[in-house]
DNA sequence: GAATTTAACCAATCCTTGATTGGTTTGGCA
DNA sequence: TGCCAAACCAATCAAGGATTGGTTAAATTC
């Protein structure tokens, strides 16, 4: 028998004698090598060779484990904020919104209507800026869960986080209140009632047109602060 | 002065002096009454007016914070795929990986379009599932990293991890080989032609129609399980 | 008697500490 | 030169104790 591959063929013996199920954890090297009776050093070679070829995957502090490694889970919104910038984060809105407005239009119930034209009020009648962001997210987010779609409703909370991440600084001024015409307030009611016709495009063309005005007005601010 | 708002008066005096940033967490309730020379009953009420009030909030274990209460964190993978299914998941592909396609023919560079073809044709080689369906996972995400829009690649990476969650239980059979007229091959290969003439609406097309096929055979096989 | 304070307890969270584990280096050995 | 054993390293995990908002009940005060 070829020496150079005995820590192989034996951990490979091993394996199959057990028929481990995917992602199921293996004996640490230490335990492993005595119970094989190879050295550390050629049990570790076995490994590399079995990594590099996929069918198993190790890392540091957790162990050895059968199958492929787990996908680089990118999910972590701090990450995601501290890597990007308002520009494309904007830029994901208005790709991504648009297409869940048109899923709404489809979906939507009476209840989920309802509540988007509470949000539409509250906004109104909002007093301070603080208030108007409060009920504007609440009806972005009311849209996103007449998806009725669990995974798209997740997507968007992930965007929404990240936004809230990203824009983090840029603070409106407190003291003033939203102007009367300010141009969300038609925009919101064009897309709600977008939703309310089962209107599919409309849907979709009314929430991007709201995101675009809204991208123009953080473009110009960050010009202006400049 | 009004005895039954003590506690609040002295409190957002407190707050005041120290002019403290949103976000930032304040002494726990043991200590601020000592410093206040208040009861924690009335502390708590005066904190209970703030905190409906939307300008602190609260939670066991971890303290007492300044500004808004942060949005759920809805995005972690595992809790996700619990909550859903196949079928949303896929609608979610449907409609917001189109739009990553859009995207990508507008921003991919030579160096992308080179590892889409990479990707062509490591799929087209492949002898296993297991083998195709890596290339064709890195194909989608190359696309994705085409974009070279952070969130948007984030913003897939979820999507793909839930996708991954969901459907665990599928496996192919691993004897077979995928055929050589597979509808996909011809399906990417369009849409990566796409990507590379800039035709925005041809690329999120061959996206659009490529995941409904997947659609249609990921239905098809769950009713031929039954 | 009613309201308030005080103290104790609860459950969720954080934090520290020690053990575990894959990865690496070093010295010795054949 | 190649291999082995041991020690060390950094990342991770696990468990226990301390902390903190929330709650309850008896004591206190007016």
């Amino acid at each position: 028998m070829d020496k150079g591959h005995g820590a192989l063929t034996q951990l490979r013996a091993y394996l199959a004698q057990r028929d481990l199920p995917a992602n199921s954890r293996l004996p640490p090297e230490r335990e492993l090598c005595d119970m094989l009776g190879v050295s550390r050093g050629e049990l570790r070679k076995a490994l590399a060779v079995m990594e590099s070829n996929g069918e198993l995957w190790r890392h540091v502090g957790k162990g050895t484990f059968i199958g492929a490694r787990p996908v680089q889970e990118y999910s972590d919104v701090a990450v995601i904020a501290a890597r990007t910038n308002p520009r494309d984060v904007m830029h994901a809105r208005l790709l991504i919104e648009p297409q869940i407005a048109r899923e709404a239009a489809l979906n939507a119930t009476s209840g989920d209507i309802a509540e988007m034209r509470q949000c539409l009020a509250a906004s109104r009648a909002a007093e301070t800026w603080r208030q108007y962001e409060n009920s504007d997210n609440r009806l972005h987010r009311t849209v996103a869960e007449a998806t009725h779609n669990t995974v798209l409703l997740a997507l968007f909370d992930t965007l929404n986080a990240v936004r809230r991440a990203v824009v983090w600084g840029r603070l409106r001024d407190q003291s003033t209140r939203p102007p009367k015409d300010h141009h969300s307030f038609g925009e919101h009611e064009t897309l709600v009632r977008a939703i309310e016709e089962r209107d599919v495009e409309a849907a979709g063309q009314a929430m991007r047109r709201h995101l675009s005005h809204v991208q123009d007005n953080l473009l110009a601010a960050r010009q202006a602060a400049e």
